[in-house]
DNA sequence: TAGATTGTTAATCGATTAACAATC
DNA sequence: TAGATTGTTAATCGATTAACAATC
């Protein structure tokens, strides 16, 4: 093992583009499986990410040997090594908010719990939707969210909401303990330092995709 | 202006990473004249794009001055300059290929058309879908894609599929001449190298986060 | 004037890339 | 053996950060 190897596995952090790099691996790997594929070069995964094939290798190869030359990387090999250096083996529970359309996909959908993600429990304020079924659960009233998010233990919000609603709907899962916001809407939300707000903003993705194209 | 500015106003092209900040500050921006902002500071941005602020001011000042001293950035002008330096101005057609809840819940939404991205055409194979509104559309049939794209001089295309459709209408859209592909699904797309995908993965951003909070 | 924030520099750190020996 | 791909080095480039004068 180099220094660099003892340092890492000694239980230093990660930096914010390791950590985000890994996990794009992780998403390639994982797509890679359910579709039968059994190794994978650095090459391979280069193209699904538009990681440099080299970045992918030393950023791996800091963590241990785990391709063969000549070959390439074990796809449930290589997952489970990610998983190990990403520390989310396990799963976890988030809450759902919002029954709509958009919180009706993201319910039906795998991408969560493909990645260990349990949707334990799904809100609304519409009292019609209140107690309808969603992905084989029933949506719960808006009122119990304290409670419920006490209970399950959950620290992840994914926010499905309408933009005027999501600044009251991250101040009360903020309340009740939650740390890591997803946010699907279009708001700008205030929060505490200690809890992370990831929006996802497809359009944003799409002007600067759209930039390579023109220039 | 100094030498940098010169280049920058010749016509190189950004990179990759200055393009990909330069379209988050547009959202933030876009967001914030929403919310009925006028001015905006380089801290202020930072907090909801998770940009260190100096390094905000230093990719606008490569650019012009756009900012007073004391006071921050007006909203409207800021929006203005970095929607030139992006060549974003105009308006984009896009098409929506699956008219499930995911395509309905994007055919609602306002962040594409926030940012100028304008639904021009819907499709479905499902024939109880075709010629169903959505978004004050109707549901085109999915086998006319390549005479309405050509005809819309569509190159941006989102794919709110299922995950086993999207290879197909991947091959289908690049054939009709897309050059951007907007992957909502999981699956990992083949295409050639003109043409760039773009792949939302929440739960990577997910797994991501809770590294952090882990950590 | 006092407070705030930009624009800019300089130093450091991490990402990117090409190249290639090692080895499957 | 021949071909392929990893693991690793070294050089370069861009991102990050602290610091602060300029100035609103």
């Amino acid at each position: 093992m180099s220094p660099e190897n003892v340092e890492r596995a000694s239980g230093d952090r990660l930096t914010v583009g390791v950590a985000a790099r890994l996990s794009q691996y992780l998403r390639v790997l994982t797509q890679a499986k359910k579709m039968g594929k059994e190794g994978i070069s650095s090459q391979e995964i280069s193209e699904y990410t538009n990681i440099n094939a080299t970045q992918i290798r030393r950023d791996l190869s800091g963590f241990g040997k785990f391709g063969k030359r000549g070959v390439g990387y074990n796809v449930d090999a290589l997952s489970g090594e990610i998983r190990k250096i990403l520390r989310t083996q396990g799963q976890h529970n988030i809450a759902l908010f919002g029954a709509g359309r958009l919180g009706q996909a993201v319910a039906s959908s795998s991408v969560f719990a493909d990645h260990g993600f349990n949707i334990a429990a799904a809100f609304d304020t519409d009292s019609d939707k209140v107690g309808q079924p969603i992905d084989g659960m029933q949506v719960l009233d808006y009122e119990s969210l304290t409670n419920v998010i006490r209970e399950k233990n959950i620290i992840v919000a994914v926010l499905a909401v309408p933009g005027e609603a999501a600044q009251q709907v991250a101040d009360d899962v903020v309340h009740a303990g939650v740390k890591i916001i997803f946010n699907y809407t279009d708001a700008l939300l205030h929060v505490p330092a200690d809890v992370a707000v990831h929006t996802t903003s497809p359009a944003v993705e799409l002007l600067y995709a759209l930039y390579f194209y023109l220039a």
